[in-house]
DNA sequence: ATGTCCTCTCTTAGAGGA
C-alpha cells in the first residue's frame, strides 16, 4: 500500500498537476495540505473520475486539508484537532482506512518569529502532541503525515544557518518535534535514509529547485505497528519541476500489506 | 531586503500569507 502526502498550495490551481501526478504514480492514500478554497469550491468530481474517494475541510483563502482513497473506505474520525474550540483553522483531518488510522495535517508557519503566530504555532504543536500520544496509546498501527513546517535536523535543510530564527528551525520547535518523536513515533524517510540529502520543499523564489535549495518539511510518523510495514519511501522531486507546480514535492511510504 | 506564487477584494492592483 502507497500513501502519500501533498502541500498543493491551492487546489484548484493545482488540479492539472494533482490529476497527472495521481494517474501515474497511483498511491492508495493521499493526504493534501493547503486547499486554500471554501468548502463548496473543492473540485470533487474531477477527483471522483480520477478513482479516488475523497473528504475534505476547506476554508476560504487558507489552509484546508483532504484525504483520498483509490477506491478504499474512508470512515472519518475528526476534522478538527482536539483541544481548543476556538481555532477555527482547517488544519487537521483523520479517518479509518484499511484498519489504519490516517491523520492528514497541515501544522502553522509560525513566521514572523517571535510573536502570536510563532505563539499558535507553538500552541498547535502542545495540542497535537496531546493528540499524537492518546492516538499512540491506542496501539492501533497510526500515520500521522503532512506539512510539520518544521525542519528537524540540520541535514533537512539547504543552509541550516540561514533558518536559526525562522519559526520553522528555532529550538522551540525542534524540541516540540522531539518530544513528540519521543512518544514512540518512526520518522519514515530518516529512518530509511539516515544521511542522505532529501527535500519536500523548494521556494519559489532564486530558481531555489533548480539549484536544490530545500527543505524537508513534509514528514511520516509511523506508529510502531505501521513501522514494522515500513517498506520504503521517498520524495517524488520530479513533480516539483512540472509547469504550474506547487513549492512542495509530494512525499510517500510503501507499506507492506 | 529581496525574490515568486496563490487567493481575495472596498477587484484588473494591492494586500496578506507562505
Amino acid at each position: 500500500m502507497r500513501i502519500a502526502t501533498y502541500n498543493v498550495n491551492g487546489i484548484n490551481s493545482r488540479l492539472p498537476v494533482l490529476l497527472r501526478w495521481l494517474s501515474e504514480t497511483q498511491p492508495d492514500i493521499v493526504c493534501l495540505q493547503e486547499l486554500k478554497a471554501p468548502q463548496e469550491n473543492f473540485p470533487e468530481q474531477p477527483i471522483k473520475d480520477a478513482g479516488y474517494n475523497v473528504i475534505w475541510h476547506g476554508q476560504k483563502s487558507w489552509n484546508g486539508v483532504a484525504m483520498l482513497t483509490r477506491g478504499l473506505e474512508i470512515k472519518e474520525r475528526r476534522r478538527v484537532l482536539p483541544g481548543d474550540p476556538e481555532d477555527l483553522h482547517s488544519r487537521y483531518i483523520e479517518a479509518e482506512v484499511e484498519g489504519l488510522i490516517v491523520g492528514g495535517l497541515y501544522l502553522p508557519n509560525g513566521n514572523p518569529a517571535p510573536g502570536p503566530k510563532f505563539d499558535y504555532k507553538l500552541s498547535w504543536m502542545e495540542r497535537f502532541i496531546i493528540h499524537a500520544g492518546d492516538l499512540m496509546a491506542s496501539g492501533l498501527p497510526i500515520v500521522l503525515t503532512g506539512d510539520y513546517n518544521v525542519i528537524p535536523t540540520e541535514i533537512d535543510a539547504y543552509k541550516p544557518e540561514r533558518w536559526v530564527e525562522d519559526a520553522l528551525f528555532r529550538p522551540e520547535t525542534r524540541a516540540a518535534f522531539n518530544r513528540l518523536l519521543d512518544q514512540g513515533w518512526t520518522d519514515a524517510i530518516r529512518k530509511l535514509h539516515p544521511q542522505e540529502t532529501i527535500y519536500t520543499f523548494w521556494d519559489y523564489f532564486r530558481d531555489a529547485y533548480g539549484r536544490n535549495a530545500g527543505l524537508r518539511i513534509d514528514h511520516f510518523l509511523l506508529s510502531p505497528q505501521v513501522d514494522s510495514r515500513l517498506q520504503s519511501a521517498g520524495v517524488d522531486r520530479h513533480v516539483r519541476g512540472w509547469e504550474k507546480s506547487s513549492d512542495h514535492g509530494p512525499v510517500w511510504i510503501e507499506l507492506a500489506d
